[in-house]
DNA sequence: CCCCGCCTCCCCATTTATGGGGAGTTATAA
DNA sequence: TTATAACTCCCCATAAATGGGGAGGCGGGG
């Protein structure tokens, strides 16, 4: 572990406010000696969270244009396991062409890193620095501190996790198996009549088992119930 | 980052087929001397793969008991965003005590340390280390290495996903925004109705978006639709 | 032993979703 | 300009899901 991270972990072990995470978050751009640090996190509940270098403006509008909707780098991130360079994202629309122009308006630089980061329930956060610099010395900073920034998301995130009171493990009603495979089989777009046959029981007995997962899950109906199944985790399609 | 790790880490460039990779993990348990270490991936899809260094007739007998329901491990980790440790898990039902017996008669030691990976697309895996050892020295262990397994964790799960060709981004026409909302509302519960109310649009008018939704995303029906939007990330709840 | 949760089966009536048609406007890209 | 795709609205008939009842067996934990 470089000698930066296990610096920036140390003083993270005394983080324990919002604001303490927003000065830590500033301390990482400080010692990575890059434009902008950004940590923002959606929980599997819908809650947002960010502590970031941004200017506030940007950030209000940002919110305000709902431009989690279009951002590439959101976009990207939510797709990919491995943390990406901005650069080769799809910036080919005029929109996204457009929202480009808007952020380095807002005070960004033109190279960006973002390390997708998640959890359960559908818990999904990212990790991004940002700066002005050309390709080759970008390339090669990020190369060298790829590792670091692997670390920093998982500690930061988890750090912000039991500052916001994100619950580690979750509570939640079990599902039964046959719940389980009853709301698995619906997700992978099965009808009920044929989930039946494949569980080997009646229709009447199918319905219990969704509505008792409906239930259990708070769902207002089959599709939320999936829906909630999924994002969390509990059944993987 | 530690040399043990860079070293492992130089070896994972050259790492491209599944023997390379079930080497990979046996040098990674005699680098750290452990007795074993487990790394095992459920894709989004539902395929299974692992790569381990636990007794061939445990590993049958572990998925044709279809142990993965019932192992405490797994469904910790699937509720945790932390590394575990084996013995903070809830071992206290009869089942789950005689899985533990059977598991350690199959020469398991006593202690475990478990990584949660996650991927895109409900993508799941976990890189486990295993050994017999007292309480205070493993405690020790674990904690000097918690971030080299973080790293190894990561790294191995991406070089797998390449190597058994889990596509890392996902294509896919995109939604329309008015698609996207529907299909964002559908998973929040909303009954059509409503919907058609709050996008301020007719309930016919409703309808043609899930349904070009749902031909985009080739789904049998709106609640699979809604899945595989959830699931892929293209709808957060 | 008893309770609780899981698993299984059934009926009726009502609401909602789907299948399969058609049609017009607007904006953007080739 | 001429597609192309998004956005909007409508009808009819059928299939599927939901709400609200009830009932019995089986196994594990207190």
């Amino acid at each position: 572990m470089s000698a930066k991270v296990e610096k920036i972990l140390e003083r993270l072990q005394t983080t324990n406010t919002l604001d303490d995470l927003q000065s830590l978050i500033e301390h990482i751009r400080d010692t990575y000696d890059t434009e902008h640090v950004v940590y923002h996190s959606v929980s599997g509940s819908g809650q947002q969270y960010g502590a970031l270098t941004y200017a506030p403006e940007w950030v209000d509008y940002y919110l305000e244009q709902n431009y989690t909707r279009l951002d590439p780098v959101v976009l990207g991130a939510i797709k990919q396991f491995n943390p990406m360079d901005w650069k080769r994202l799809d910036w080919n629309t005029p929109t996204k062409r457009n929202f480009l122009g808007e952020a380095i308006s807002a005070g960004l630089g033109n190279q960006g890193y973002s390390v997708p980061i998640r959890g359960p329930n559908g818990q999904f956060a990212l990790f991004s620095v940002n700066m002005d610099m050309n390709d080759d010395r970008w390339a090669k900073f990020t190369n060298e501190r790829a590792s670091d920034f692997l670390l920093l998301s998982h500690y930061v995130h988890e750090r912000a996790n039991r500052i916001t009171g994100e619950t580690d493990s979750f509570t939640m009603r079990d599902l039964s198996p046959r719940e389980h495979d009853a709301l698995a089989f619906l997700g992978m777009g099965e009808a009920r009549s044929r989930i039946a046959e494949k569980m080997k029981i009646s229709e009447h007995t199918l319905r219990v088992y969704i509505d008792s997962a409906r239930f259990k899950l708070g769902a207002a109906n089959t599709t939320h119930a999936v829906a909630l199944a999924v994002s969390r985790g509990v059944v993987v399609l």
